[in-house]
DNA sequence: TAAGAAATAAATTAAATACTAAAATACATC
DNA sequence: GATGTATTTTAGTATTTAATTTATTTCTTA
């Protein structure tokens, strides 16, 4: 792995290293939900769930779109979606 | 993903997650290396080369034999070496 | 057994992360 | 405009992590 990429790449692992945050993206896989939906099955405040979602969307891992006052998100790199797959894969 | 593979997953991913420990482990793809071969690649000292490759011991992501008084080391997980594969392959 | 090289260990300091609680914002409906 | 719900933001604290420095261990060879 070339010296730039590694610094990027190594980003993005730690983005997604956080055990809420796999988590998170692991509910993602399958297409958007809203912070309340993701709320409910991943045991922790509303306020913590926006913080993580918060750094995965800087780290443009995440994107969402506001529909009244729900808040959508889907993961916004194919890439990420091929690599948790992966993961299950290996892992699971 | 089943919520007690998450734990494992994102602590092996954590571990892998520094840009020290993904380039080590990059140069580890094709073989074993000693702590001083690594450290010629890897711009740091000696003693932070060797705590990196403590904790990917403890991770069991690393495994190392003692040859006269060099260290070699070598990637315990058949899953890591996949798992580096594939980030090579959508990263770069 | 003394000197030197390779690697680890331990201690310190600095920096980054994560969680909690409280306050603020945005929108919907009444 | 007031109320309620969803989400974000901010501030504070506690914890974890990383790098540096120094000392120690292990082995080799002279």
């Amino acid at each position: 792995m070339f010296e730039e990429k590694v610094g990027t790449v190594s980003k993005m692992l730690k983005s997604i290293s956080h055990p809420l945050r796999l988590k998170i993206l692991c509910l993602l896989q399958n297409g958007e939900l809203s912070v309340g939906e993701l709320q409910t099955q991943v045991k922790t405040t509303t306020a913590n769930i926006s913080q993580h979602l918060t750094l995965l969307r800087h780290q443009g891992i995440v994107t969402s779109r506001k529909e009244a006052n729900y808040i959508y998100n889907r993961i916004a790199d194919e890439r990420v979606i091929q690599l948790i797959d992966t993961l299950q894969d290996l892992f699971c």
